[in-house]
RNA sequence: GGUCGCAUAGCUCAGCUGGUUAGAGCGCUACAUUGACAUUGUAGAGGUCGGAGGUUCGAGUCCUCCUGCGACCACCA
């Protein structure tokens, strides 16, 4: 061993747990996470972080967000960027609610008793106690945000956002308070969104009811106490002489007025083909009493217990009012039958409780209505801005799904009957006058000194989520961050939310800004398991990222989320594939501890030094082609294309061939050194810490996330081919030692005839196939190689199958080129290498 | 009911605008291994690309139909 003077402070394996939390503190030191301290003049480049909730944990989902966003982050920032990820967390009004709540009930209170102020006060610090938690957990992931900007859709600046915005959609006349029939969950005592309503299938009963001259089926027989209306199939024959008829019918002593009249939407198929109709409870019913002028009766409210008008079953809960009513129907003998039905429930997409459509006065946002001076609705801001291609939603096939939901987008209520979230501007006087206002004081100011009483509602979560991209810059301030910032360039985030918050994202800022909140969608798919089932709570088949990182580091987790995903599709994570990429991570840091320990001198090399054998012109120009390509695919944003392309370059070229051969042929410091310098900022936006932590062995004298992004050189060809060349000679006459069970350590002589190889890399193939070399012909059996010959006192003949095989191809080609319809059709570079891969099979099975 | 996606080696997945005897990882088999790495190396076995038809000189790769999984949207009175 030279005793050289380098000092080598590389452990055996690579132990992500003794680096991984320096090398953060290391970047948070150096202050490059924010774009401020970054030395560049170059464009500036933006993704905001999708929020997580404040409470949340970080789960395998917002892991693969995170990995996919670093990724891009510090692969623009190592090209000169001026590089801006914003983190920040989401107060997530329902779900955070809904969890406290939860935590009450365990200690038998709820917040009712606890009246609002003392349940914000509570919920405030559940949220201060487990923000951290989460913070935390990105910083796990490695995750190169900037913390100075990180921004919490509950503070100050961003509560005054929301408030901004409320007030001039109010004034453009597109946010209204109206008495509409809405989703409502009993449980929450809310609201919700259309799309926050979920479905699931559960069995239940269908009743046939004897209803005057009808018989209506249904499957909620209490509402038939709110009826008022009839509907029928207009060609009907059955009841053409009651259509538009105001019949009185009595259901077990409980009388309704029901005006008759026909639909088409009328299935007459379907039950009996009648529909008693409750406008008061039912989405296609209050549409029905819209169109026809039917009454609405109130019949259910917000607790879930049935109305005066409800007659004798008022006060009662639904469930109870359904049994006493069937119970009442039954003797009165106006049960025709009870069949067993599957329906879709709906249901809270937080707390799974079935939702309760009732008529309510809430506020809504017009998505229909034209802006005043816009002349366009918000509908059509939103669908233009991807129509016309300012924004653009990757994989493309979502922006048809994005269109789709537009278009058929109801108006959006705004109002949640929730404590946690921001608190609705608006004040009523005594006079019921309605004052919006940024706050309490101004809205005094404005009411000329009547009292004045604030909306009891929040605001739907999602409404301060959608300026989460411009709120988080300073609007409506003009703010520099906002002017340099704005609009950002990705939105990465999972294709399950693409209309929660997308869409409701364009939506706003074309409205508020007049402008796009980014210019690229990427929509992760969904983590799956190893059997491929969703990850859920119930399964208990989750996978906890931080465990993961703790026993196979960060860089392996975030290249298992990376590599052999596609966005919009799903992919399996499972703790083998993890181990895989550990493996790697290894393997990466061990190729560097063999070149430092090779080298004379750990030092850089500025140029691509000139290569001295066929081995460095092939490395060199494999490498040259590897920057080309994963340059190109991180430009069109397909990671996992360019990080298999890196695996291979650095496992199968550099490792197995070039670095066994550098044993051979020596004194190739320069090459090693060049190519390992530039390969670790390669890998750098897939796995930060690994390379990090070896790049100190560089002494260099910046960090490695602020170094550049190599420029591909150029690539000799035909080295390429002769390399190939020498390949196949090696894995030939491996594998001919091999069938012939023969030691490594057995060298049997060796002729080596071939075109494309000098002596010295017929040295080379011959220490790598395990061979001893021979200058002159010697005796041996005889194998044809592509490109020429050798001989070997080895006697492995062709097999068979391979004979066989080979005969077949031959002939294959052999028609293919008598054929006219292929030489006169096809382009005459393919005829020319089909002639030429004829050529070469000839060669192989000639003696 | 509508829209869309997926079906390629035992398993997980690549195969872009159609043109090398279809690739990788894991697993499996055999051999090796005190000197970068067993979180390793070498070699090997193993798919004709869900099925049927079509377009083309040529299809895993385009079109049609079918089958099976899956997702989303709508609706189920």
């Amino acid at each position: 061993m030279d005793d050289v003077d380098k000092k080598i402070d590389l452990p055996k394996a690579y132990e992500p747990a003794q680096h991984e939390k320096e090398i953060y503190q290391l970047w948070l030191d150096s202050g490059f996470f924010n774009p401020d301290n970054l030395r560049t003049d170059g464009p500036t480049f933006t993704i905001s972080m999708p929020p997580p909730n404040a409470t949340g944990i970080l789960h395998i989902g917002h892991a693969v967000g995170l990995a996919i966003e670093d990724a891009v982050i510090r692969y623009k920032r190592l090209q000169g960027y001026k590089v801006l990820w914003l983190p920040g967390t989401d107060h997530a009004s329902i779900a955070t609610q809904t969890k406290v709540e939860k935590i009450l009930a365990s200690e038998g209170t709820d917040r009712h008793t606890l009246g609002r102020e003392k349940f914000l006060e509570r919920v405030k610090q559940y949220v201060a106690d487990s923000q951290g938690t989460i913070r935390e957990q990105i910083r796990r992931m490695g995750s190169s945000c900037d913390w100075s900007r990180e921004r919490y859709t509950f503070d100050d600046g961003l509560s005054q956002a929301v408030n901004e915005a409320f007030i001039r959609m109010y004034n453009d006349g597109l946010i209204y308070r109206g008495y509409r029939i809405v989703n409502w969950c009993p449980r929450c005592t809310s609201t919700l969104a259309d799309d926050e309503v979920e479905y699931e299938e559960q069995q239940s009963k269908l009743y046939y009811i004897k209803y005057g001259p009808f018989v209506v089926a249904t499957t909620r027989p209490e509402t038939k106490l709110a009826d008022t209306g009839v509907a029928v199939h207009p060609d009907d024959h059955r009841y053409q002489k009651y259509i538009g008829q105001s019949l009185d019918i009595d259901l077990a002593g409980h009388k309704i007025k029901v005006k008759v009249f026909a639909d088409k939407s009328i299935d007459p198929k379907f039950g009996s083909g009648v529909i008693g109709v409750t406008p008061a409870h039912s989405m296609v019913d209050y549409d029905f009493a819209t169109k026809y002028g039917l009454e609405i009766i109130k019949l259910i409210d917000e607790q879930g217990k049935i109305l005066a008008s409800g007659g004798k079953y008022a006060g009662q809960s639904t469930l109870e009012a359904r049994n006493n009513f069937v119970a009442d129907l039954q003797v009165a003998n106006q049960i025709e039958k009870i069949e067993d039905f599957n329906n879709n429930l709906s249901i809270c997409y937080r707390c799974q409780t079935p939702i309760e459509p009732l008529t309510s006065e809430q506020w809504f946002v017009a998505v229909d209505k034209k802006i005043p001076y816009r002349n366009k609705s918000l509908k059509e801001l939103a669908i233009e801005a991807v129509k016309h291609k300012d924004i653009r939603i990757m994989p493309r096939r979502f922006e048809k799904i994005y269109f789709h939901w537009l278009e058929n987008l109801h108006d959006w209520c705004i109002s949640r009957q929730l404590w946690w979230g921001h608190r609705i501007p608006i004040w009523y006087t005594d006079d019921q006058q309605i004052i919006v206002a940024h706050d309490e004081a101004k809205a005094k100011a404005k009411a000329n000194g009547q009292n004045i009483t604030q909306d009891q509602d929040t605001l739907d979560t999602w409404f301060s989520s959608s300026l989460w991209t411009f709120s988080t810059l300073g609007w409506p301030d003009d703010t520099k961050d906002l002017q340099l910032y704005h609009p950002t360039l990705l939105m990465e985030t999972g294709y399950d939310i693409i209309f929660f918050w997308v869409a409701r994202m364009i939506l706003m800022t074309e409205y508020l800004l007049n402008d796009k909140p980014f210019a690229l969608v990427y929509l992760h798919g969904m983590v799956r398991d190893k059997e491929g089932r969703k990850f859920s709570k119930s399964l208990g088949n989750g996978i906890n990222p931080i465990e993961m990182i703790d026993k196979f580091g960060a860089d392996a987790l975030r290249l298992s989320t990376i590599i052999g995903t596609s966005p919009g599709n799903d992919f399996r994570i499972y703790e083998e594939k993890i181990a895989g990429y550990r493996n790697f991570v290894n393997k990466l840091w061990n190729i560097s501890r063999f070149i430092f320990s090779s080298v004379q001198k750990i030092k850089r090399v500025e140029k691509e030094p000139q290569p001295k054998t066929l081995a460095d012109a092939w490395i060199l120009s494999e490498y040259n082609d590897l920057v080309e390509q994963i340059t190109s695919d991180f430009h069109r944003y397909d990671l996992s294309s360019a990080g298999e392309k890196l695996y291979e370059f650095t496992w199968s070229k550099l490792a197995d061939w070039y670095l066994e051969l550098a044993k051979f042929e020596k004194n190739k410091d320069e090459i090693l050194l060049y190519i390992l310098e530039r390969l670790l900022i390669l890998w750098h936006p897939f796995t930060p810490f690994v390379t990090e932590q070896i790049w100190k062995q560089f002494e260099a004298p910046h960090l490695m996330i602020v170094e550049h992004w190599p420029k591909a050189g150029k690539q000799d060809q035909e080295a390429i081919k002769a390399f190939a060349e020498l390949m196949e000679l090696v894995a030939m006459i491996r594998n001919l030692k091999a069938e012939n069970k023969m030691r490594v350590d057995n060298k049997p002589d060796c002729y080596i005839e071939n075109d494309f190889l000098i002596k010295e890399s017929k040295l080379t193939a011959a220490y790598l196939a395990g061979v001893t070399w021979q200058n002159s012909v010697i005796d041996g059996v005889k194998f044809n190689t592509s490109h020429g010959y050798f001989i070997i006192n080895l006697h492995k003949p062709l097999k068979e199958q391979e004979l066989e095989n080979m005969k077949k191809y031959i002939a294959d080609l052999e028609a293919k080129l008598t054929n006219k319809a292929f030489t006169e059709n096809a382009p005459r570079q393919i005829v020319d290498e089909t002639r030429k891969k004829l050529e070469q099979a000839k060669k192989k099975i000639a003696p």
